[in-house]
DNA sequence: CCGCCGCTTTGATGCAGATCAACTCTCATG
DNA sequence: CATGAGAGTTGATCTGCATCAAAGCGGCGG
């Protein structure tokens, strides 16, 4: 298994002045560039729990998140939903070439997004050769998390799903840095009960019951609503199924 | 739901002189390009359950399936294994820039894959970026199959899994043309039930059994090992869950 | 300060699919 | 023709998670 680049890159320390900063674009960003990105962009704005485009509905741009954490869901006709991806900051949404949506996006937290104009943004990646590679790269990455997240789905248990959700975000979290000095690792949860369930094809009182069950083992410490404390990560892993090298991403 | 564009192209047409043949080269193939890729290119076959790469194994090169079936897979420490890719004829498999395999990539009927050297094959990349425009494309066709296989795993009865695997092939299957007169569909279901079920998510019993309850219903057919008839697709697609229209993917 | 709403936790019960086990069918091989 | 191996089927039983139901727990507006 090899481990392909992680996703949270020191992007912003390659490209200081690029006032956009996201992954896609900035790899080899050149004021030229830069420049006719300014012309296309938007931001917006969500709250957590809006809706940002339902699936099926126009979509006339493309979208990198630049704060907070969006999602995307199927939902079945009677109503079950699954999570299909899950959108951190510098993370991609959004297909060219495609004029709708194929997901639900939703703000999981109070989300801000910067958005490209669809139509333009195709011309510069013709033009611009480095922007096309770039997601590409992304979008590959992006597959073998979905690859990953079908092992989890397909054949994993409640409690190993919930151990692998947790160092997955765990992982991903940019406040990693706060890593405390004894190995203890603190971070924002920053889903729901509801969420997370849809994450992991789970109902979300199977993803309670675990996360109590978590608790009473000391493999997890909550304090208040969304902090959690991980005394000890390798143990965690060591319940999420995952052999202990491999499994990376995300 | 937008419908991607069906995964399999009538490529041969676009590019008659083509000896490749793969989408991901042949979009737009110039003679050039073409003496190119002849130059990196080898075939190689494999017999019905032999392992082309194990997960974690030196891969230096990309390949394209040119008949039969190969899948990939996912491997826990204790056993269980997760189908991730099913790879038909004209699919791509191996990731440019990457060094080993991250899956096991096992032939599910006898196979024939033409093979271009890695390296080689990136620079060719450099140099022609419709290359890897049609590599992202194909990437971007892969994340939304991957993503319907997942609310597949996450959600979906036996039995809708069951019926959704067999729409999905049917609908793949090059063999297509077979279809009857009176609306009927005949093909190939080239997958062992334990393929099937590690496809799935569920065990080669459940699978067996559900098979069996369909047969019985008359909402499939089976003839001989392998071949299965549908006598009327639309109900059968009924059973898969998805709605009506959308659920294109793969 | 109270009461309500959204989120979470916990309990009791049921069932879909896993597990374990036996048997059948079809070829291929000597 | 017997033999055996691989694939598929079917049955009995078990269990992990879903389902249904009710109660805790903040936090915010009145």
């Amino acid at each position: 298994m090899t481990r392909t680049t992680p996703k949270i890159q020191p992007y912003s320390q390659e490209c200081k002045e690029c006032p956009i900063r996201h992954r896609a674009v900035c790899a080899r960003c050149e004021t030229e560039e830069l420049e006719s990105l300014e012309k296309i962009k938007f931001y917006r704005s969500f709250e957590a729990g809006q809706t940002v485009v339902w699936a099926g509905d126009k979509m006339d741009f493309v979208a990198s998140v630049v704060t907070g954490i969006a999602t995307l869901s199927q939902t079945m006709e009677d109503g079950r939903r699954q999570m299909v991806g899950l959108l951190l900051p510098s993370d991609f949404a959004g297909r060219p070439g495609r004029e709708t949506s194929a997901y639900d996006v939703t703000a999981a937290t109070d989300l801000v997004m910067c958005c490209f104009r669809k139509k333009p943004f195709e011309d510069l990646m013709l033009k611009t050769p480095h922007i096309g590679q770039r997601l590409l790269e992304m979008t590959l990455d992006e597959l073998d998390a979905a690859r990953e997240w079908m092992l989890l789905l397909g054949r994993k248990t409640a409690r190993e799903k919930i151990a692998s959700l947790i160092c997955i975000i765990a992982r991903r979290d940019a406040s990693l840095q706060l890593r405390a000095s004894d190995g203890e690792l603190r971070f924002d949860l920053p889903l729901t009960r509801e969420a997370m369930s849809e994450y992991l094809g789970l109902t979300l009182e199977t993803v309670s019951r675990q996360m109590s069950i978590l608790r009473k083992e000391g493999l997890i410490v909550t304090e208040g609503k969304r902090q959690i404390v991980i005394p000890d990560f390798d143990r965690l892993l060591e319940e999420t199924g995952d052999d202990s090298d491999g499994g990376f991403l995300v």
